[in-house]
DNA sequence: CCCTGATTCGC
DNA sequence: GCGAATCAGG
């Protein structure tokens, strides 16, 4: 598409409010941001100050530091965490049969609240998946029994991490891909 | 990996 | 003049 007059003054108006080249492309439509690049240097534009619309659009400052994130869940910067740990005497063993959760009280995506366990159960891909739902331990994403499980002793750990992990990942996919889209 | 603008150069 | 490819950087 060519630069016709209203899309040149467009693009003025977008670059001197501080967009983006990308930002403009988009608003522009049928460009790439580098044409929205090479024409702002063809015009002379390039160079632009710092305006305050672009001060706006700095990343925000992150809520909490990755450090912050990590010490929620660790047995050192939890409360519940170093609680449920200290108390737990003998390492989980695998039940033979897992909990199964009355149809009823089943939670997916859109119904899970705030107090539900976020266990995985069952395949991400069926529709049957759910999350466990009952409550959780405060300061926890899992009720008692999946804190349990999901918070060992480093021995015990291991040998859980193979059955544990595969419906985990592939819950987090779809968790993920519903709040991206 | 996401993103930013800058530059080059064949079209 | 145009913009894809590439570069350099956050």
């Amino acid at each position: 598409m060519a630069w016709t007059d209203e899309r040149v003054e467009l693009l003025k108006k977008l670059w001197g409010e501080g967009l983006s080249a990308s930002q403009i492309a988009g608003r522009l439509g049928s460009v790439t941001r580098n044409a929205v690049i090479g024409k702002v240097h063809r015009l002379g534009l390039s160079g632009r100050a710092t305006t305050s619309r672009m001060k706006s659009h700095r990343p925000r400052p992150r809520m909490a530091s990755k450090r912050m994130a990590k010490a929620r869940f660790s047995a050192t910067g939890n409360p519940a965490f170093r609680a449920l740990y200290q108390e737990q005497q003998e390492p989980y063993m695998p039940a033979v049969e897992e909990i199964v959760i009355p149809l009823a009280e089943r939670k997916t995506i859109p119904t899970l609240l705030e107090c539900s366990c976020r266990w995985p159960i069952g395949d991400p891909q069926m529709a049957d998946f759910h999350f466990c739902g009952k409550d959780k331990v405060p300061g926890l994403p899992y009720c008692e029994f999946h804190a349990r499980r999901a918070f060992q002793p480093p021995q015990a750990r291991r040998r859980e991490r193979e059955v544990v992990e595969p419906a985990m990942g592939g819950a987090l996919d779809v968790i993920q891909r519903k709040e991206t889209a």
